[in-house]
RNA sequence: GCGCCUGUAGCUCAGUGGAUAGAGCGUCGGACUCCGGAUCCGAAUGUGGAGGUUCGAGUCCUCUCAGGCGCGCCA
């Protein structure tokens, strides 16, 4: 058990024996919260309870904290005070023996250490990026796929069984278009003279993608029909995904293509349910579903009006969706995220009715959007047009600040908030940077611990060392800072927010470094020194699986 | 026009309805015979505006101002 749980557990008995006793009326079920307080004077853990309770039975807050904190059980060795302040708050300080108790399991875990079962095995899938196959991913795609890969992370962590999918529309009018595109960038190669419509797509990448084609087949492909142009490039513009988010660090576990939907007959069949609820209608030539039944602005289109130059009627790209989230229903997910840009808000609605007219439940399908990136250099903002000189793509700005630092970057705001990517600090290898000086700690523990080796001070386990030599103000706080990982982690992974983990590496890393900066580790004291190496230890695995969560490497030199 | 999101320090942003609102950058001033100076210590600056709910509001509600995004039989 954590310190938290086990302080929540001390709450839980101390109110049930107040309300047997009858001190407090019975107030049913509450949530207790735990609070880590600002200031040291409140100690290490608060509750802000006898408030909650108070409100409820209508008195003071002040004696209900009393008669909680009389009734708290204070053998055990959990706590070493308890108090009263501001009226209300309760606050714990931690013993020292169970913070030294912290460092042997963070010893003991090692890599699982931050772990938790709160998941207790769910499956959950998420979709995340699932960019369209008509060119390269951006940096936008790059904030989504940072989040996505790094709430993986930490949803494994807490005990969820999570699958990564990246959902490919490879069929539909921008396949086309693309295919068409392609076409004639391959046609001006063989020194035709044909321009791309004004929908077509512009960029450079497709020019290269001609010249690929020319190598492989020179002129022998000047009659194939659009069909074959766009599997070419959707091929080749796949492919430059994957090796993208290859080097970002992110691996799928699954591809899911839009196009075998529609080969397999789900979209049919989907669509056919829908209209056995009785939630579909044809009007002005198309197929219509009500999703105005489900709060929806206005009902959508699922099947398209003939279109003159096809002479078919052509699903939406809405009309896949459903199937494909019919689909990962299917496969048995307990909970099915989505995360999208920010621009795909007014989608939502409109999915989650389709998914309430089919009769699958609704809270478990979960959207979670990503605002929108741009990015400023020399103090000015960057340009996101495709103009020459200024990259947009996010193999270029992997290039330019590398893997680690965009990683941390990206994931540094809050998912709802803007975000601006300052390329002159991302640059700066100096404790300007938040990544490096996070790394320097990881670097700088390991060439300590290299040091004691050289030094030949004995292999320094938690248990064969006289840790309660560590009683400086500056090692408690350092260890309870260590002893918060698990649920700090827990805390990211409720509210799907990993934002949170930079704000606690920043802090543990200027901790550590002020600790480090005032006092010796490796003394002539070898006990002392011993005791100290355990708690170096502790702060580089606890680093090193942090970095990790966030896909950020932990160098063992810089 | 309608819908969603965002307004917090000079800049970029944290902040589960709780205590004296925090961090990084930038600015200014300091620290090294040492286990890594890619480090450390110190200083200044405040919630867009108006009401309301509450014992308590940056956080919840209403209005207002400013910015972003969306409002296709595109995806």
């Amino acid at each position: 058990m954590s310190i938290n749980e086990e302080i929540i557990s001390l709450l839980k008995k101390s109110l049930l024996s107040a309300t047997t006793k009858g001190r407090i009326p019975e107030v049913g079920l509450l949530d207790i919260q735990l609070d880590y307080p600002k200031r040291q004077e409140y100690g290490n853990i608060s509750t802000n309870i006898a408030f909650s309770i108070a409100k409820k039975i209508r008195t003071s807050p002040y004696a209900v904290a009393q008669i909680i904190i009389e009734s708290i059980e204070k053998t055990g060795g959990l706590i070493s005070k308890v108090e009263i302040a501001g009226g209300g708050f309760i606050n714990f300080w931690v013993t020292k023996e169970r913070l030294y108790q912290v460092l042997k399991e963070i010893e003991e875990a090692n890599e699982s250490y931050g772990t938790s079962n709160i998941g207790q095995g769910k499956k959950v899938l998420i979709d995340f990026v699932s960019a369209n196959p008509t060119g390269p991913l951006h940096v936008g795609h790059g904030r989504s796929a940072d989040y996505g890969d790094i709430l993986a992370n930490i949803l494994a962590f807490c005990g969820y069984k999570v699958t990564r999918e990246y959902y490919i529309n490879d069929i539909g009018t921008q396949m086309k278009t693309l295919g068409e595109s392609l076409k004639i960038r391959y046609l001006q190669l063989l020194g035709q003279d044909v321009q791309l419509p004004d929908n077509g797509y512009k960029g450079e990448y497709l020019v290269e993608i001609a010249r690929t084609l020319y190598k492989q087949k020179e002129d022998t492909c000047r009659n194939e029909e659009v069909e074959f142009f766009t599997n070419f490039a959707k091929d080749a513009i796949l492919e430059d995904i994957r090796k993208t988010l290859i080097d970002f660090g992110v691996q799928y576990d699954s591809w899911f293509s839009e196009k075998e939907l529609y080969d397999s007959k789900q979209v049919d069949e989907v669509i056919d349910s829908l209209k056995k609820v009785g939630f579909t209608y044809e009007s002005e030539g198309a197929l219509w579903l009500k999703t105005t039944a489900f709060g929806d602005e206005k009902d959508r289109v699922l099947i398209r009006q003939e279109n003159n130059t096809s002479g078919r009627r052509e699903h939406t790209y809405f009309a896949g969706d459903i199937a494909y989230h019919k689909n990962k229903y299917a496969r048995g997910y307990d909970i099915l995220i989505n995360a999208w840009g920010t621009d795909h808000h007014g989608y939502i609605k409109r999915l989650e009715a389709a998914m309430s007219a089919l009769g699958y439940p609704a809270n478990n399908l979960m959207f979670l959007l990503c605002q929108l990136v741009s990015l400023r250099r020399d103090n000015q903002p960057v340009s996101m047009s495709t103009r020459a000189g200024e990259f947009v793509t996010l193999s270029e700005l992997i290039k330019e600040v590398g893997k680690d630092v965009a990683r941390f970057f990206f994931v540094m705001r809050k998912l709802n908030s803007h975000l601006e990517f300052d390329l002159d600090l991302a640059k700066q290898s100096s404790k300007e940077n938040p990544v490096y000086y996070i790394q320097y700690v990881h670097a700088r523990t390991c060439s300590i611990l290299a040091k004691a080796v050289e030094k030949g001070l004995p292999q320094s386990l938690a248990n064969q060392a006289n840790l309660n030599l560590l009683k400086l103000d500056e090692e408690l706080a350092l260890i309870f800072k260590l002893a918060s990982l698990p649920q700090e982690i827990i805390n990211c992974a409720k509210c799907y927010e990993p934002h949170g983990l930079t704000a606690y590496l920043m802090e543990l890393a200027g901790i550590f470094h002020n600790y480090y900066q005032h006092h010796r580790v490796i003394s002539a004291n070898k006990e002392l020194s011993q005791a100290r190496l355990v708690l170096v230890n502790a702060v580089r695995i606890v680093i090193r699986n942090t970095l990790t969560l966030l896909g950020v490497s932990a160098p063992q030199r810089m």
